[in-house]
RNA sequence: GCCUCGGUAGCUCAGUUGGAUAGAGCAACUGCCUUCUAAGCAGUAGGUCAUGGGUUCGAAUCCCGUCCGGGGUACCA
């Protein structure tokens, strides 16, 4: 067994240094806040810098000076440090080739380095995503949450988190209830099975169906001459969805079945749209079965006067304390809104696991029912209420704007993938690609690109921002995309193999002393992931992951074009530019994997 | 109205707790395959960091105002 070796990182080493330096220099021990240790830009000499003037007005001398003077206690101090420079006011330092070699070894040999594991202290974090209804299929917006969702739960494994992936299904309520009345009413006999179409998108239509109908019917009774407003609450077919949902609360039998049979469908269409774009879930709730508990909760709290009922009968939470407003919990006539089955869930979460941590990835527009949740579930007991996390997102937009499912302008998650799968086809294709592949592998190889660009370029922006989706342009597979960073795998994928082939084996013993500026870039910019992937955890970034590959494999290429590895004469640097490769393609991967994609052996 | 988030190159996006000359990709133009995969590499061009003030050695970053845009503010979800 190796022993644990607690390597200290040299920005901590140097940070110690400074502040000893500028101690015994000038007799005043300044805030660690005020030492600023950061890496040296990549247009200045050095590999570390440190920003002098918080101390210049501490030593009373110029910025010039104060450098060379701390840089010289440092040189002295710290054994890495081989020589500095001064620039205005920046110390500049130059830390030795073996410091960096070193780390490469270690980056090279630890197969899980920078992926935390769990230890005795491992928080259970819940994350909750995708929490689809069940009206109609996934849309680009859902892949977006769905691909956060993953990913981030993937980060707080790797910052040594238990995780627990859930789905909440909005399964129940009118609109589900409007699917359900249109199949009945133009064309009851239609199946997946017998129709050929997939069980979500076939509920799907019979959801635009009645909106086509509803409307219809609406703008004919204000032709009649009612107001917009009594007319939409008077439209038969509205009449006949809240009679249907009435019934189905009442338990009919034959309403509850219709309602298990079309949601079967789209359960399994769900299904198949989740395996497709590779994301999982530990445990689903269905809102049927959580919004009664919600209801309970809330009685419960109006019971010990943590909420109060008007005279109407309906129940509310007064949150003025709070800075927030008064929030309805039940309706006048004793059913649930949106928030309820929320507080539901939360109770039956709490009873069937030990959280310690909730994080909920739903979009921005809910920020207020996310503050107000925390709040409530606060009130009712629940030890991790308060600092429930609202892992909030932006929205995606197309070039004309707003995605609006009752418009038909939402880009569907099915056909986006498949489209994506065939224009892989037709690039590999066109590139002269894969062609040694069997079908089946090259089919398999189209859909890691296609589901690789897709899913990169998405992940890359920051989870906050709103983002662009132009589906003409964003389809690219060059530049900083998802196939970028693959090629590069599979280009050192196929450089390894041909080393196996010619029967080089790779050593750790890296016996070189010089470095290019290329590999010692690589070898900074390897030492840097650890770190990275802690930020993307406390950033809840899924992007910072993301634009750290790019950087790293851009890196990697320019490296490529400029060295040769295997025909490279000295046998040292050869081995060394094969481990360099090889731990480049390792962190690649990982990293990629905490993206939920997958990396080809060749492409 | 109030709350909240945003505005960086023609387009899509990065930009660390405030640090050096604000960076990538795409699109445009120009080079580089007889050599480990050219889905690559190199170069040219492209900026009043919405705007006006303030804080300070230093501001895209922090504070205040203004303009523009998104979202929220339901007995919808």
């Amino acid at each position: 067994m190796r022993p644990k070796i607690i390597k200290m990182k040299i920005e901590t080493i140097i940070q110690s240094a400074v502040q000893e330096a500028v101690t015994e220099l000038y007799y005043f021990s300044p805030d660690v806040t005020q030492i600023q240790v950061q890496n040296t830009k990549k247009d200045q000499k050095g590999d570390i810098t440190i920003v002098v003037f918080p101390f210049v007005r501490i030593s009373k001398k110029s910025p010039e000076e104060t450098g060379r003077e701390i840089g010289n206690y440092i040189l002295k101090k710290v054994n890495s440090v081989e020589s500095f420079e001064v620039v205005k006011g920046f110390l500049n330092l130059n830390i030795k080739n073996e410091y960096w070699i070193n780390g490469l070894v270690s980056s090279f040999n630890e197969s899980t380095f920078g992926i935390a594991e769990h230890s005795e202290d491992t928080k259970t974090v819940m994350v909750e995503y995708s929490s689809p209804n069940t009206n109609k299929p996934l849309h680009l917006g859902h892949i977006r949450n769905n691909l956060l969702g993953y990913s981030i739960s993937e980060i707080l494994k790797a910052n040594g988190n238990k995780v627990i992936k859930t789905n909440i299904v909005n399964d129940r309520g009118i609109h589900i209830c409007k699917s359900m009345y249109a199949w009945q009413q133009w064309g009851s006999d239609r199946t997946p099975e017998n129709t050929g179409i997939k069980g979500d998108h076939l509920v799907g239509e019979c959801y635009v169906e009645f909106n086509n109908h509803y409307k219809a019917e609406v703008d004919e009774l204000v032709k009649q001459g009612m107001t917009e407003e009594l007319a939409e609450n008077n439209a038969p077919s509205m009449l006949a969805v809240r009679e249907m949902l009435r019934k189905w609360e009442a338990h009919d039998l034959e309403t509850i079945q219709l309602w298990h049979t079309m949601n079967g469908w789209v359960y399994k269409g769900f299904d198949e749209t989740y395996k497709k774009l590779g994301v999982d879930f530990d445990k689903i709730y269905y809102e049927s079965e959580t919004y009664l508990v919600g209801k309970d909760e809330v009685l419960r709290g109006l019971d010990e006067n943590i909420f109060f009922q008007k005279d109407d009968s309906s129940v509310w939470a007064d949150l003025t304390g709070e800075g927030l407003d008064q929030k309805i919990l039940l309706r006048s006539d004793g059913t649930s809104v949106y928030i309820t089955q929320d507080i539901g869930t939360a109770k039956m979460r709490y009873n069937d696991f030990s959280i310690d941590k909730m994080v909920y990835v739903v979009g921005n527009e809910q920020n207020y029912h996310f503050q107000i949740l925390a709040v409530l579930l606060d009130k009712l007991g629940f030890k991790w209420g308060k600092d429930l996390y609202h892992f909030s997102y932006g929205m995606v937009e197309l070039p004309s704007g707003k995605m609006k499912s009752r418009e038909g302008t939402v880009v569907d998650a099915d056909d986006l993938i498949e489209e994506m799968i065939s224009v892989a086809r037709n690039m590999s294709a066109e590139l002269g690609k894969l062609e040694s592949l069997s079908q089946e592998e090259a089919e398999n190889t189209f859909r890691m690109i296609a589901l690789g660009a897709l899913k990169y370029f998405i992940l890359k922006v920051d989870p906050r921002k709103n983002m662009l989706f132009n589906p003409a342009e964003s389809i690219d597979f060059n530049g900083n995309t998802g196939p970028f960073i693959q090629y590069t795998h599979a280009r050192i994928k196929s450089v390894l193999r041909k080393a196996a082939e010619k029967q080089i084996e790779l050593t750790i013993d890296i016996d070189i002393k010089e470095l290019s500026t290329k590999e010692k870039e690589l070898l900074k910019t390897i030492s840097l992931f650890p770190e990275v992937v802690k930020d993307a955890g406390a950033n809840y970034s899924p992007a910072i992951i993301a634009n750290f590959i790019y950087e790293l494999v851009k890196e990697y290429n320019q490296f490529y074009h400029d060295h040769s590895i295997l025909l490279e004469e000295d046998a040292a640097r050869r081995n060394f530019r094969l481990v360099l490769s090889a731990t480049v393609a390792k962190i690649a991967s990982s990293g990629m994997k905490l993206l939920g994609i997958e990396m080809p052996e060749r492409m």
